[in-house]
DNA sequence: AACACTTGTGCCATCGCTGGCACAACATTT
DNA sequence: AAATGTTGTGCCAGCGATGGCACAAGTGTT
């Protein structure tokens, strides 16, 4: 009887309310909500329209404690331009949502030894019962084993197998990369410029190996490397560097977009014509591909899939469930657009 | 003993270790957890040897049971603001834990009446204390209503102020605008084409009062008015529309940066020069700006400190302490880049 | 010396749910 | 007819914290 004047004065309904309602037990009540086998149809029945009627949705904090998870998973993110955080987070709180965890986001700052410390309080502090790593935080070395020592699970994102991890969503940049190099081939490149990402990131790393591979299975030497950053100024210093000699490459690939960017920024400032001049790409397929000027050729990669697919990985991870390791890979896609074209003599060649 | 003998199972430290090991009660642990100040000032020392002895931080999930609360704020995103969801996340991210919250975040489909729908279910499911709703959720009309009858907290960030919501943090869009407005009057235009954002959003409404009121206020017309819907794909058709004329405007203002950036690439198309021929302003400030060619002049928002200020009233009222919105409105800063420039007599003027 | 405060502490119930176990009711085997 | 499943159901004890209340000890008042 107390029971049913709580729930009358206006709070949430609970288990209590339900169990009233349908007259039978608390128990049996959550059996029902968690699909327990052993119900009898009739008193499921009963169990459910009681909860209908009374709009009944379970504490999820009273679970968590019950059950001795959190039911909240976290994001480990660093995406100072944000070009890709609103696609992921759709697809991993998407997937969370649907098997009843929430979303908490993180942001990490790199850098440091900070960064481990900062994910192992972020973690202690929320409970959390799984941890999906994005690149490039999932390059920081020493954090799986990190998370393992305190027992986090942890599935990562990222252009290479990570050992450490119990599961890795793997994204075929270094491939990517090469088919990058075999497209300007093909369009009669050979003297080609690379912008890499800082090469203390796995994936900068990937991208650049995978393109040298590809050039050098044509017998072509890059003409010149920089690294950048990926930010905006390292794109256009670098690009200040290739495109101030006197022979000027016909192409240039840079390991993200944002520094292709740079490129056609400075492309333009020297009155290199693009694609005409030079050949630009990029990498990462974001939404500022087709807002430069030329549209600029990128390489897409399915971030939103990846994410979801992590995160179904984890929510296994967490429940016990088999992994199936064995979805095939997600493919990246060279999207090909304004800013490259075929090779042409150039005055400036010594040819 | 028996909970001592779980605290040392490897499992996480419980109030009730922390209380044996300081040797006192887990009622006064729990005092001291909550800085209440009915603890003597060495029993306090004891206790908080003990916490940082075991490394122990109370659960959340039992706090938020025992009190009732959750703990948990969320806060609700959209694509259309994608390229400041960092930020915006950091913003209100911070706010939250550093006053022992976390943040949930939930995407949310604009469009149709299941958006309004959407949140409530999402506000019920995780019983959060409080949302943070940004632009352009906060546009939706009838939301704070439905928030309000369901008794969730909710605190607004908006161009404008809006009944309903007990705090709005506000963007002066408006005044913004009219300083473009103005602007581009002391360049010298007069001849002045406007491309608008949807007008069923507040944000854009004001953004073309605020521009037009400015404009007239020097006894000028636009010389064209388009609606687009701040995608890319609706700045170039508007620009399609409005430099296919015979008579071309000397000045653009676009009502964000997305739109701008169609509009540069329309007129590189066209061979219309940027700023010779044209000037082009957006509004947003954000990462794009800097990216395109040539550089965009814009407005900016100061969307971190907005969100996090909008946090920090939302905690208050979630905590029952005064709002004290006293606090001077945050003010946009136009950024006059490359793409805008004095006007210059045209072949096609009638002058 | 008796009374009323103030200060600090601890016991117990409670938040809303799940897990373990007992057990009633009925069907199946020996 | 007794022994043995098989289902379905309910009771009780947690999960790890907080809130209300009682109360011991120290201080100040008549």
């Amino acid at each position: 009887m107390e029971v049913s004047e709580r729930g009358a004065s206006g709070n949430e309904p609970t288990i209590a309310d339900v169990a009233e309602a349908a007259k039978t037990s608390i128990r049996t009540v959550s059996r029902v909500l968690n699909d327990s086998p052993k119900v009898n149809e009739e008193t499921r029945e009963r169990v459910k329209r009681a909860i209908a009627l009374l709009n009944f949705r379970p504490s999820p904090r009273a679970r968590a404690l019950a059950m001795g998870r959190s039911l909240l998973i976290g994001m480990l993110h660093n995406d100072r331009n944000a070009l890709v955080l609103d696609t992921v987070q759709r697809g991993i709180g998407g997937e969370a949502t649907r098997r009843g965890y929430e979303l908490i986001t993180h942001s990490v700052d790199l850098g440091g030894d900070e960064a481990i410390a900062d994910v192992l309080a972020f973690a202690r502090r929320t409970r959390i019962d799984g941890l999906v790593v994005l690149p490039p935080v999932s390059g920081i070395i020493g954090l799986p084993e990190a998370l393992k020592a305190e027992n986090i699970h942890a599935v990562a994102v990222s252009a290479v197998h990570l050992d450490g991890y119990p599961a890795v969503v793997l994204s075929h940049e270094r491939k990517a990369a090469g088919d990058v190099a075999k497209y300007l081939i093909e369009l009669g490149h050979d003297n080609i410029a690379l912008i890499n990402g800082p090469q203390d990131m796995i994936s900068a790393r990937e991208r650049r190996s995978g393109f040298l591979e590809a050039l050098d299975a044509s017998g072509i030497t890059p003409a010149m490397e920089v690294e950048g950053d990926y930010t905006l100024a390292s794109g256009r210093a670098a690009a200040e560097e290739i495109l101030s000699r006197t022979s000027l490459p016909t192409a240039v690939f840079a390991a993200n977009d944002i520094m292709a960017a740079g490129v056609l920024k400075i492309a333009a400032e020297k009155g290199i014509r693009v694609p005409d001049d030079l050949s630009v790409v990029g990498f990462d397929g974001s939404v500022l591909a087709e807002m430069l000027i030329p549209s600029l050729s990128t390489v897409s990669r399915p971030f939103g899939k990846m994410a979801e697919l992590a995160t179904s990985h984890l929510l296994n991870l967490i429940e016990g469930k088999p992994l199936k390791t064995d979805s095939p890979p997600l493919g990246l896609t060279l999207l090909p657009s304004r800013s490259s074209g075929p090779a042409t003599p150039k005055r400036h060649s010594e040819k």
